[in-house]
DNA sequence: AGTAATCTTCTACGTAGCGTAGAAAAACGG
DNA sequence: CCGTTTTTCTACGCTACGTAGAAGATTACT
């Protein structure tokens, strides 16, 4: 899967936010929300933008819409899907992922303990 | 926390097997043990050894016995708890990290939902 | 159609991390 | 003291990524 770099990983948080596709001047714009940009004043150009966008899609992480004129992008995999993946990566790593998967329950927060034993309990259905 | 790169990596999984410290020739030849290297007959020198090392031990994951000659070297955390680390670190670039946690659950094997629910059901003791 | 504005691709540069190791310095053994 | 072992210092190549200009393609407007 391979992890994503500070800006790609930006831009990912603003595609998943959304709930429709973005061009790359919409995303550029979406970078300079002060809850993404922790500089701000610093826009970047639409190049850069859309250089990480094609890299995205060569990895992909996201898919582009050539048919509309300002090229549509849209995250290939949900948040949720990218973070069980990366998850699972990781635990892939390990010979014994018992000792691993301890270690991780115990320490996890008591909210998110109860929210696995509710996941665990109720029912095992779709797999991703 | 940050990822390692291939040979660091390598080089964390032959420490965190080993339960006594080792040196870097130990780790050097160990290096070559098959299940290690998939490049067998590459030998590395010492120096890149050590040049790692010491790039893990200003990473805080390697500490370093100066006290006996060789130097002997050592992992700071188990794996178990770096893996623990690294999902925690993945989970917490989320916002909603409930999605994330059923994603996860949606897609761990039988043994291991069974592995988890034994976990959060019976005690949860000692936190990481 | 012709030309300007917009959008996309191509190419490229700087930086940082990592694998790699030689050269030099330091410590040890005899 | 002198050779051997060990450690540090320095460095080089490669890849990933942030960054964007220049040039080419597409669309829009008159």
């Amino acid at each position: 899967m391979g992890n994503l770099g500070v800006l790609e990983r930006l831009m990912m948080d603003i595609l998943w936010d959304s709930t429709a596709p973005l061009t790359a001047n919409e995303l550029k714009d979406a970078l300079l929300r002060p809850a993404v940009s922790a500089t701000p004043g610093k826009p970047l150009a639409t190049t850069t933008v859309l250089t990480v966008l094609s890299r995205l899609e060569t990895k992909a992480f996201v898919t582009r819409d050539r048919s509309v004129r300002p090229h549509a992008y849209s995250a290939v995999m949900t948040r949720a899907e990218h973070t069980a993946g990366l998850m699972h990566e990781v635990l892939g790593q390990v010979p014994d992922r018992q000792a691993a998967l301890a270690r991780f329950i115990g320490s996890v927060s008591p909210q998110e303990a109860e929210t696995l034993r509710h996941l665990l309990g109720v029912a095992p259905s779709d797999n991703a």
